[in-house]
DNA sequence: AACACGGGGAC
DNA sequence: GTCCCAGTGTT
């Protein structure tokens, strides 16, 4: 913490009372508040890593109805999983969640560990997913530092660029005097971070902190947390293939497991080359990828889509499949799918743009 | 420390 | 258009 640290540490216990009040007497709040299965809080908080808590909410109620245990989701197959999580983004994360849920089934009798160093051993939970289940289904007073925290506890302690520690290390001085509600301490945080204490105009009018906050008081809220620049995103042209058989149905491949989109199905294809027509490269990406040969025809679709790092222009076309049985070479499977079946195959977004123009 | 990794909502 | 969201894992 930064200089003043004499005053901040003495309001301490006010800032806790009065943010704990202001918790207590909020109606909205996440649906998995209150809910006192460990599994199921563990499900939210992965599914709520870098994705909004409404957007959460339907996929979250669907997930523990298709696996409603942690022995369910161990045994399911990878497809039913990544089918479960299709649209939510962040595959890994299912993967993770997948891999993690038969760890516990095999290591740990179906529990999960209790403390949050444990818990950081599994895969998909880190930092701030080991302490948000170690104080929502086991009390215990662990810090849960995530991206509304970080920005509130930046301003309540006028913290310039605070490191993980130094936010690990002021979550923990409240948890102190959090009493037996460190749930509680951490929820309200990333509460106020989404309420109040938002990144732009923030509405300091209502903070039940405002009279402690130190970046209130010096005006420095607004550059609190620093703005984190983003890299441009690079542009690529990708032409897939929507290939018949003649049988009226559609060649269709999955993705490796590790990487982009890993264990999706898509359409299959690849990048266009320098001067490439969107149709060429269809032809020849099936050839070096599927090894068949196909006669490509109209356009389908061209569909933009936008990644976190990267954009994409998606050229599907018709093609019609000469000759050849299709090998996976960059791909790990691939069917022969009649498009109204298709959606029992997780498909990334930008593929579902052409699958509804299949469909019309 | 920097980057890869989806998708969507708010402005 | 931009920003960033109840982050994690890899290099």
């Amino acid at each position: 913490m930064s200089g003043s640290e004499g005053e901040g540490t003495a309001t301490l216990p006010a800032a806790v009372e009065s943010l704990l009040a202001w918790y207590d007497s909020r109606h909205r709040d996440v649906p998995w508040r209150g809910e006192e299965s460990p599994y199921r809080i563990w499900v939210a908080e992965v599914m709520a890593q870098q994705t909004r808590v409404e957007t959460v909410r339907d996929y979250w109620h669907a997930f523990l109805q298709r696996f409603p245990d942690v022995e369910s989701l161990a045994a399911a197959d990878r497809g039913e999983v990544l089918k479960a999580w299709e649209g939510l983004g962040y595959y890994a994360r299912a993967r993770r969640l997948h891999d993690a849920a038969a760890q516990v089934v095999r290591d740990h009798g179906g529990e999960l560990p209790r403390d949050p160093a444990s818990l950081q051993e599994l895969p998909g939970i880190g930092p701030y997913t080991a302490g948000a289940v170690a104080s929502m289904a086991f009390g215990r007073p662990a810090p849960a530092v995530d991206g509304n925290t970080r920005r509130v506890l930046s301003r309540l302690f006028d913290l310039e660029d605070p490191s993980d520690s130094e936010l690990e290390e002021a979550a923990r001085a409240l948890l102190e005097e959090a009493g037996g509600r460190p749930a509680d301490l951490n929820q309200a945080l990333m509460d106020l971070g989404g309420a109040l204490c938002t990144p732009e105009n923030p509405d300091c009018g209502r903070c039940p902190v405002a009279e402690v906050c130190m970046a209130l008081e010096r005006g420095t809220v607004s550059e609190r947390p620093p703005p984190r620049r983003r890299p441009d995103r690079p542009h690529h042209d990708v032409g897939v293939g929507v290939v018949w058989d003649g049988r009226g149905r559609v060649l269709i491949s999955r993705r490796p497991e590790d990487g982009m989109l890993g264990g999706m199905w898509e359409f299959p294809g690849g990048k266009l080359e320098d001067g490439e027509a969107p149709a060429e490269a269809v032809r020849r990406e099936l050839r070096e990828e599927m090894e068949i040969e196909v006669e490509v025809g109209d356009l389908v679709a061209r569909v933009d889509h936008e990644y976190s790092h990267l954009r994409v222009t998606l050229h599907a076309h018709h093609a019609r499949h000469v000759s050849g049985t299709p090998r996976a070479r960059a791909a790990t499977d691939w069917a022969w799918v009649e498009p109204g079946r298709m959606e029992e195959y997780a498909f990334p977004r930008a593929s579902h743009a052409v699958i509804e123009r299949l469909l019309e």
